[in-house]
DNA sequence: CCGAATTGATTAGTTATCTATCTAACAGGA
DNA sequence: TCCTGTTAGATAGATAACTAATCAATTCGG
């Protein structure tokens, strides 16, 4: 008699999108950005700003490039959020005295003054999200996204590292 | 002695993103997405295109609106989508007799080829994701997605149904 | 049976995010 | 010093996703 296979390895498993972590994180991801919009917006601030300001709440002073690093999001991502924190008034850019390409991002009043608006949103999120389940569920949960994330990180970056190069640098292939 | 709090209580919980189920399920879906990207568009197929093929793949005919309901995507979504996948000659829309409002949306001979080039895609990425990880913790994982999904959807349909009529059908301000 | 409400698909316009590319500024070696 | 490569930020153009509004077809209550 045949060892009972994981569910995983069936062929049909990922015909079911429920069963795909893409599909769930998805879901989940986007459910909780418009619950999370809805409230924040009553306070003139958008989903796409809403990381680069908790990132600031934190440490202000940060380059762009690290900042980008900090919310995990490309650096064209952090130019045109920044442009639009900045026309609102939450944020402002100051050119770095010792490197003439660094600007170094600093809030303003305003922007400081949201913190203590916008945390609780958050916290209220994250109950809605967590109704009925159990605590202990819900650290292995932050475990788990945590580690795929993780795992899928180091695989794009293995991919990149395999493939660079690709674009030639130029002359190359004549020796 | 006061009792200990859970963590989620303490003011500053959320300052971390790490605990913010917003940003684990982002980090986690972003990168996962963009690492089955990088495969299907072997195929000519993009990570907006992937879902409806998927539901596709297991029921034919549906209605835009009923597909859009499967993948859970918005209607204008779904639209945009199916007109890529038409040009790229995957599906085919065909107009219901009963209903000339409603189309119905039928996979070509290409497109239900692409199956078995794809699916092993996601179940590429699906491993990649839980690698080193105790099967019974991703069960929990897709377990307690589920459910948050589910908790935050209910949370914004009971929004909507408290601000029903919040615009006004029409002269209904005057008795 | 007719006008009002509802439904299915689409269009218009916006935001978020990405890749690829560009420019300017810096750093180090010949 | 000058050339080369690297780094920081910005720009261009694409895709994904959304909300709100539109349009045509259907349904339903009086």
């Amino acid at each position: 008699m045949a060892a009972k296979k994981a569910p995983e390895q069936n062929a049909h498993f990922y015909d079911n999108p429920m069963n795909s972590i893409g599909y769930l994180t998805r879901i989940t991801f986007r459910s909780f950005s418009r619950n999370l919009e809805r409230m924040t917006l009553e306070f003139g601030v958008s989903a796409g700003q809403w990381p680069f300001l908790r990132a600031l709440w934190n440490e202000e002073g940060m380059t762009q490039r690290e900042l980008s690093r900090r919310v995990a999001m490309r650096e064209p991502t952090t130019v045109t959020a920044l442009n639009g924190m900045e026309r609102a008034g939450f944020i402002k850019r100051v050119p770095s005295k010792e490197d003439r390409r660094k600007v170094h991002i600093f809030l303003t009043a305003k922007g400081r003054r949201l913190r203590d608006k916008l945390i609780p949103c958050v916290s209220d999120v994250n109950a809605i999200a967590a109704r009925d389940l159990d605590p202990a569920d819900i650290a292995t949960l932050r475990r788990v996204l945590l580690k795929m994330s993780d795992n899928l990180a180091r695989e794009e970056a293995a991919y990149l590292k395999s493939h660079a190069g690709v674009t030639l640098p130029m002359g190359s292939e004549t020796p």
